[in-house]
Parts: C-alpha cells; structure tokens; sequence
DNA sequence: CTTAATGCAAAACTTTTGCAAAGTT
DNA sequence: AACTTTGCAAAAGTTTTGCATTAAG
C-alpha cells in the first residue's frame, strides 16, 4: 500500500504534479476498495471520513487527473455515472468485467483475452489498438446456483 | 427499409406497443442513419425535421423502449452522452466499435469476434454469457496515413 | 370508452467551471 | 513571489418526471 503511494507520488512529481493530502487520501480510497468500482459520489463520501474538508470538485479533478496518467480508468456501466477503477501496477490495459444482470455484482477480469482479437482487428481493420473495454453481461455463478436452487 | 419498420411494429404489438407516428419518425431516423452512433439530443434534432411537434421527452422514452425491446443498443463512448445503435437484423450481440483517438471516428464490426472469448470465460469464471460490449481505442486507418504523410 | 402516449415545463442528477482564498516550492 | 490546488457556489448539460391534454385501439 504504501509502496503504491510512493509509486503514484513518483508518477505525479514526473509531470510536476503534487500529491497533496486530498490527492493521497483519494488514492487510498481506492487502494482500499481496489476491487469496487466506485462513482465520484461513493469515492466523494469516502474520502470525506479521512480528510472531511474534503470538496466534490476536488475529488472530480483528481480523478480526471489519475484518469489522464492512466493511474485509473474510467468505466461506464450505462448506468448515469461514470465509475472509477484502479489499474494494478504495470498493467496496460484496461480490466475486463463481467456484470451480472440479476444481481449486479460486478467481477473483474485481470488477465488480457483480447491477444488475437486485436491482432485480427489491426490486420483486417487497419487500426492500430492502444488500448479496449470489454464487458460481458450475463449471470454470475451465484445467481446461477440460486435458480438451480429454487427451481429443484 | 419498409420491412424493417413493419418488423418493429409487430414487436411493438407483440407486447401490446403502439408505432405511434411519433416512434415511427424516430425509428426511420435511426434507419436512415443506420451506422451513425447518435445522441438523443442528436435523433430528437432529426426527427423534428419530419415531426416538428415531438418533444425531446418522448424521444427519450422512445429509445429507452426501443432499448428495452434490444431494436436499438444504448452505449456510451465515455463523452457525457448516451448513444443509440440500431441493431442488425437478426444480431443477438451488440456490434464492437473502433474508435479513434485522433479524430473521434467511430467504426463498426458487425462480425463477432468474442467466440472463443466467451468460452473461456464461461469456462474458467463460470460466468453465462449473454451480451458483450467491446470498444477498441486507438487510431485508425486515415489518421495512420495522415502522419506518415505529414512527417515524410 | 379506456388506456396508453405525448408535450411541456420543472425537477433531478452528474459533472464542470469561475474565482477568491490557501497552500507549496 | 509565482504557481498550483482547493472549496464553494453557480452553471452547464443530460436525462427523468409530473401532469394535463391528446390520440390510439
């Protein structure tokens, strides 16, 4: 964790960016819910219990700014608001996620699958690939059990 | 084009849905301009060409039961807007989109790629798949060509 | 005739911006 | 001192809702 901070603390001072204290508390909000993915409000609520000083438009902006050093990513769901998510460390891409339609948990997939598919789309399509989202919806493992469940 | 429109009236029908003149302008629209991705404030400046009186409410709530029925696909492209995609005849999947960084285009794929994707994912996360959005980001073909014009 | 759909305006949200004040280097 | 960042409030923009009126089957 502290490591991560350090991390990103670097990644900032290369662009002559600060890591202020709202910044770091921020960043530790999502390095403590590196698994969710949280809207501006939710990180907005959360960040207000370590640094309760905190501004809404402060949090929009860091965020906007991870965003821009590809500290997080910006993902959209379809439902109004944009969710932010935590790139693990080295990684290049973007996760996968697969969002259940029953019960609208939302899992993430790490390793990339879209090796070949990629290859097919620069060589087919001429487009040169920097960087995808992908979302599978469906029905999680534990929704599925539940209708085996209450069906048998 | 005519076919299509009489196909989605029996939708409509099918769950006791009126094509009220009002849908049907907005539905030709969405025809018309079959491989844009356009914004609902974009289909409602359209379809006002052909029915001046409709508002941008019914606009909206005829997309949102368009979407419902999956005639049309809502997707975001992470500029503050929803966009409307009309399906292909018959296509069960949303189409994949390409878009540039450079230009802001956007290309479609009608073909699925995700086959195999999906497989492992139904294998290995035990997840059932039933839709998929997929948006590659990069830079596409007449941009590529653009900068090896302006740096040779 | 009964229910569904529309248009308008207002409301509800999310996100962005202007600006004076505060903080950093 | 020069510059960045912040908090607040206001603004901007998109989408939804309430409700009286109109239209459809």
């Amino acid at each position: 964790m502290e490591h991560r901070i350090e991390q990103i603390k670097k990644q900032l001072h290369a662009q002559s960016y600060k890591l202020t204290p709202q910044r770091e508390a921020t960043v530790r909000v999502l390095l403590e819910r590196e698994d969710d993915h949280l809207s501006a409000e939710d990180i907005y609520l959360l960040v207000k219990e370590k640094a309760p000083e905190i501004g809404l438009a402060t949090v929009y902006r860091t965020l906007e700014l991870l965003s821009e050093l590809k500290i997080v990513d910006k993902i959209n769901f379809g439902d109004g608001v944009s969710r932010y998510d935590l790139r693990k460390e080295g990684a290049e891409h973007f996760h996968h996620h697969l969002v259940c339609t029953e019960c609208g948990s939302v899992e993430e997939i790490i390793e990339d699958l879209l090796g070949d598919v990629e290859k097919i789309v620069e060589t087919n399509w001429s487009f040169q690939v920097k960087d995808h989202r992908l979302t599978f919806h469906g029905i999680c493992k534990q929704c599925q059990e539940a209708v085996v469940k209450s069906t048998s």
